[in-house]
DNA sequence: CGTCTTTGACCCGCGC
DNA sequence: GCGCGGGTCAAAGACG
């Protein structure tokens, strides 16, 4: 409940319109998916599990887009080693273990803002573990990364919880959605309510983990250069933020529903280098936190 | 001077 | 019940 309530109090203002978009975009087609929110009785039930969390099929399925794309775009997705691991729980992901090449550099920047927020040596590892958590109060996204044991040159990257930055941008494709509110970010002033806060990270995690089903994998990229894209730079280093992006993306390709936008990414990302550090490594947040919604 | 990172302390779940 | 180890907090420091 603490958490919870940190937060709600973390969360801003202007998330009002925020949980409304993302209401909205609960429709039909982020249920769809798989069986883990068909199955489930209740909508609420099973994304009180956090269940609505991309499937490990999906992000099979995402990741082999990826090499896709890297065969179109050399320069893109050259690091990224393949290999990836997947932890999952029942049917669904609510944390995204992977495995990256990093050769040599801070490959572990994924080009979102992140604050780190721990590090501690892991047990017989000489490399210790860092910890970080997204830098929009409104996402709970958390990240950790760590070396390799075996291999220096590979990082091991876990993604916990959604972070908004890898849905919200993906839903503007198509639709020039027009109340795209982008609403400037003003520095929180009222807490929302519990029930809103719920409403809100709910809706996120529909919209992310959305399920892919989705099938028309070439959508997941494309979206709107319109928005804020244009201005994100994100794939510097086309890393973590490739292949997760990419993993939610991919299933979101319909999603063009949204409006929501916004902001997220340019709030966070105004600032270019990010603060990564080659062994940085973060994770996010997660539905733990709801977990109970 | 504000923001972000560092780092040790603290918390807590888990296995013995 | 206790110790270990992973995860988080928060004060202090570094940096721009």
């Amino acid at each position: 409940m603490d958490d919870l309530k940190k937060l709600i109090e973390a969360t801003e203002d202007d998330d009002e319109l925020l949980l409304k978009q993302l209401l909205d975009d609960i429709s039909p087609v982020f249920m769809q998916p798989h069986q883990t929110m068909q199955s489930g009785s209740g909508l609420l039930s099973d994304i009180g599990l956090l269940s609505a969390g991309p499937t490990i099929e999906d992000v099979e399925n995402a990741l082999s887009y990826v090499d896709y794309e890297a065969k179109s775009e050399a320069d893109r997705i050259p690091m990224l080693e393949r290999d990836y691991n997947v932890n999952k729980a029942n049917h669904d992901i609510s944390k995204y273990t992977m495995r990256i090449k990093s050769f040599g550099n801070g490959m572990a920047d994924d080009g979102y803002k992140w604050r780190k927020y721990g590090q501690k040596s892991i047990k017989n590892s000489p490399n210790p573990r860092s910890y970080y958590r997204c830098t929009n109060p409104r996402c709970n996204a958390k990240k950790q990364v760590e070396r390799s044991i075996e291999d220096p040159d590979t990082l091991i990257i876990t993604y916990e919880g959604l972070h908004l930055h890898f849905t919200y941008p993906f839903f503007l494709l198509n639709n020039n959605n027009t109340q795209q509110t982008d609403p400037p970010i003003k520095k929180r002033k009222g807490p929302i309510s519990e029930a809103q806060f719920k409403a809100h990270v709910f809706g996120a995690q529909i919209k992310s983990g959305l399920k892919g089903g989705l099938t028309n994998s070439d959508s997941g990229l494309q979206m709107d250069p319109t928005h804020e894209f244009d201005q994100e730079p994100m794939a510097q280093q086309g890393l973590l933020e490739d292949m997760v992006p990419l993993m939610i993306r991919k299933p979101l390709i319909d999603f063009a529903s949204s409006n929501s936008s916004s902001s997220l990414a340019s709030h966070d990302q105004s600032n270019p280098s990010s603060p990564a550090s080659p062994n940085s490594f973060s994770w996010s947040p997660s539905y733990s936190y709801l977990g109970l919604i």
